[in-house]
DNA sequence: AAAAAAGTTATCGATTCGTTCTCATTTGTA
DNA sequence: TACAAATGAGAACGAATCGATAACTTTTTT
């Protein structure tokens, strides 16, 4: 997968990474390789990026990162880069994800229990992230298919008992129904809409609904 | 992926964090870093803020949060830091989340250009990885919305030229027009499926059609 | 409401740094 | 051998970094 030089270099970027937190300045990486000028390195840089081991922000000072090394490393120098066992890139510490519980399933009729228990864990991207207190539920059912949701997506829920008309929410129906539905208020009533022909809107008094969280995200795997 | 200067700053950001659970201002850093003014230091931290260590609020008062570390710490001088500016609960170095780059929009007729320039990076959760080489495409338009994917929808690919009958997959047609169709194999023939009766299914012969990747995963941000 | 503190923006100049191009040379391989 | 790919050198260019001043705006405190 790499030539000499590229290997050699990506060993230095790795090293120095590593001993100082900063990435050598394309000078500094041709001094290391005993070159007279940085044009090679250029070449080498964006050979290893193409092939996936470096990443880096173009015209950036020092913005030089390493995605893996190669697996023909000697375990030894591994051990200070995290190694990967497949090539699937190794996760740097990069993450701008938050780790957030998953609640169990959701669906018309879903008794409350069902909420409470976490059964594992799931890191979603910051981005899809608002503030407060966030959970996921696994969505089941297609109720809300023509929402784009579908059976078996994760939902991420930004806990919080109010929401805006129009809205999908997480409801709970007279104390012990959770439910995913989209909600209208219409005076004092609220309606929660499936997206789904099949299902009916059902109608309710403010009172007997409770909203548990809106929905801000969602997550599918195929 | 740092200077030494921004590299100098995280790292008295990630003390006094440490130390007293408070940021420093501006001022404060300056003065750590033996400086006589703090326009340098708000250069710093925009560069620090671009290369997702450091996250803040604009115009609030010591609102800094630190996001990651560099590698290169001791781990003893990870774990204490505790931030407390922002609601959002603390990203963990959890490695359970990988960068990826998304490579711009996807549509029925988007040219192959728009598939070559990084417009930024987003993590996504590690499930959703398979093996190999990943990238990301925000979706334009509505010819796969009843299989759930809609307008705006980030769509997880891992790249490769292969894909099983009845996948939905990245195809570029005629070397110059990448779409996100369903595909189907006919003999020798190859059918691109929208999932909107609005859009009907083209028929390629096979080496019209180059494979770029197949979807795995979908995130959506509502 | 006023004062103080904190963050933002603009500009200048000296450096450092990354990018691009051309041409020559070496290396690997069909 | 012949061809392609990888490498080495050099230079020129433009962009990014950094320190320093100063004049803002927005928050926070008094």
């Amino acid at each position: 997968m790499l030539t000499k030089k590229q290997y050699e270099l990506l060993m230095f970027i790795n090293e120095r990474l590593k001993e100082t937190g900063v990435s050598p300045s394309f000078d500094e990486m041709k001094e290391a390789l005993n070159l007279k000028s940085k044009s090679g390195i250029h070449r080498l840089i964006t050979a290893l990026e193409e092939r996936g081991f470096v990443k880096r922000m173009a015209h950036r000072a020092r913005a030089l990162d390493i995605v893996k090394l190669p697996e023909t490393m000697a375990p030894s120098l591994k051990k200070t880069a995290r190694p990967m066992t497949s090539r699937v890139p190794r996760p740097s510490n990069d993450d701008r994800s938050v780790p957030i519980a998953v609640m169990g399933r959701i669906a018309a009729g879903t008794p409350i229990e069902a909420l409470q228990d976490e059964t594992h864990h799931i890191s979603i991207p910051i981005e899809l992230m608002r503030s407060g207190e966030h959970f996921a539920l696994e969505v089941h059912g297609d109720s809300m298919i023509d929402a784009g949701i579908l059976d078996g997506d994760t939902a991420i829920i930004q806990r919080g008992d109010t929401a805006d008309n129009g809205e999908i929410v997480v409801a709970l129906v007279e104390g012990h129904e959770a439910t995913l539905k989209r909600l209208r208020r219409k005076g004092e009533m609220i309606a929660l809409e499936a997206a789904n022909p099949a299902y009916e809107t059902r109608i309710f008094r403010s009172e007997q609904i409770r909203v548990q969280g809106r929905l801000v995200g969602l997550i599918r795997k195929y």
